[in-house]
DNA sequence: CAATCGATTAACGTATCGGTTAAATATTTC
DNA sequence: GAAATATTTAACCGATACGTTAATCGATTG
């Protein structure tokens, strides 16, 4: 069962495609103009937009004039949904800190027998 | 110029290591019991807390009794600065929900001649 | 001190990912 | 209607990612 959130962070698991949801964070833009702003060959950036699309983090929509142009907007509720489960996961800190205050203090305490060695792997 | 950024997403797009998150964000966890509760091989496990951990996601303590076990628990940082982009990225919604909406009404008011033939790629 | 334990690293196979070039599709323009 | 434009799809390819088993390492225990 893959998630919706799976498929969200899977898009923006990609710098390039990270750099895409934050040009259209500013405004709309024709895939061309994503294309050409991060120096990407056109269909190298139609397959980014393309898993963005489907994880539904953008939308296409046609542009009025032109209908050869695509224009990608963003779409608020997966990176709402995001955003949700960052704050989630962070509830429990206030928790974990003081806890681990309280762990500090306690080992502070018994340092003269504890302190043994600390590994460092790389 | 990876950022930090980059990292932490790109360690939470795997399915399980978001699971990882899920679990550390109730308690910090020994690396076995992690990947027991995943149905994940140590090894396995291993390679996702190296990513998470070089991510700064995550950090390795030490146990007080037993050296051989390692224990994990969320950093708060890297999803704090997640966070923060989101919020920057979603700041626009505002102002482009609004400019949607005008050009809705817009198009409507002129659908006599505009409307031609949308395209439904699969 | 030999056996075991918790965890990591090494070596390896397979699958997926992201880029490229070439071809296809639809649309506009002259 | 032929040429050009905007974008996507197809086919191919090298690199990376994840899992597995085997080996390693330090710590604990009997």
């Amino acid at each position: 069962m893959s998630t919706a959130l799976d498929q969200t962070l899977d898009a923006l698991a990609d710098p390039v495609r990270r750099a895409v949801v934050d040009l259209l964070g500013e405004e709309p833009r024709r895939a061309g103009a994503l294309a050409q702003a991060l120096s990407l060959s056109p269909p190298a950036m139609s397959r980014h937009l393309r898993v963005l699309r489907r994880a539904g983090v953008v939308e296409e929509q046609a542009h009025e004039d032109d209908a050869r142009v695509r224009i990608y907007r963003l779409r608020p509720e997966p990176l709402q949904e995001l955003r949700s489960w960052v704050d989630e996961v962070s509830a429990f800190w206030g928790d974990q800190l003081e806890a681990f205050r309280v762990h500090a203090e306690a080992s502070a305490r018994t340092k003269t027998k504890a302190t043994k060695k600390a590994r460092r792997p790389r």
